[in-house]
DNA sequence: TAATTCCTTGACGTTTACGTAAGCAATAGC
DNA sequence: GCTATTGCTTACGTAAACGTCAAGGAATTA
């Protein structure tokens, strides 16, 4: 009972781990791929608090559809200036591409977002009474129609 | 040839494939996982428009972090009629917790927009002279700096 | 001292979403 | 009639991102 210093500059893996609902076994797979770096006390590994904001842009780079190389190679970009030019430029082609795809990604999130709450409406309407009347299956046929009109382009 | 009257509402596998710049063989597996039913000719399948419809949401549920799973059982809500009510709640809670993951997802993606603009101007400025000059490393300095308060919170 | 608890390093297993290759049928063009 | 293209099925392979033991070390707690 020690730790009252680190508590809010370093962390414990599963400190760590359940801050951000993660397990260890991803934390040291993460390490395994090289997006972490903690350092030890002994064998034990200690997350600063720069490690936290790694993870987090980590986590937020999976959830827009980065993989984890890629999250690598975005948060190696430091360290890139010692690279070689082709690097430099397939790297700033690879970004832009990811924009545009991010600017897609958005777009159609839109999309699902208004399709997804027109479902739940529907299936709210269908939980009211067990058996579905006949306003409720019209409703049914409008959401589908609705759904298909966004379906065609 | 004589698919001319096919050619506006039928599709070959390749044609569907190149269209939506998949191969043949994802459709087929699209197919085995039960997203897909196109109808036969002899062997070979033949897309509708339907069909073409569906891949797009497909692709779509995709590009969103849908699994082919998840977004099967999206597609069968029309088929859902038949089945029971646990189930139709629990879709319906995945729907919101699906909403709610997708708006995180897109002010994730917000931010990746913003920081990957930011990473291609800096990559920009480096790849216009060999030399980095003091200032480009300022701006480097800058840009780091950005990313990094952004982190924090 | 014994029992938990937390951490460690392997190492193999699992799921998802296809890739790839083998071997054969049907069709189209020369 | 031969060959090139396109398609089919079956089946094994693969990369990503972990999960899941196994076996053990160190430290706190009873």
């Amino acid at each position: 009972m020690e730790r009252l210093k680190s508590s809010l500059l370093e962390y414990s893996i599963s400190q760590l781990a359940t801050e951000f609902g993660v397990t260890a076994r991803t934390l040291r797979f993460y390490e395994d791929k090289g997006l972490l770096r903690p350092t030890r006390s002994g064998q034990s590994r200690i997350y600063s608090a720069a490690d936290r904001a790694r993870l987090r842009l980590i986590l937020r780079g999976k959830r827009v559809g980065f993989t984890l190389d890629e999250i690598r190679e975005m948060m190696d970009l430091e360290t890139l200036d010692s690279g070689g030019f082709i690097h430099l430029n397939t790297t700033l082609k690879r970004f832009r591409a990811r924009i545009i795809a991010l600017k897609q990604q958005r777009s159609d999130i839109d999309l699902s977002i208004a399709e997804l709450e027109a479902g739940c409406a529907w299936l709210d309407a269908r939980l009211v009474d067990r058996e579905p009347s006949e306003e409720i299956k019209q409703n049914a046929k409008a959401f589908e129609a609705l759904a298909l009109a966004r379906l065609e382009s």
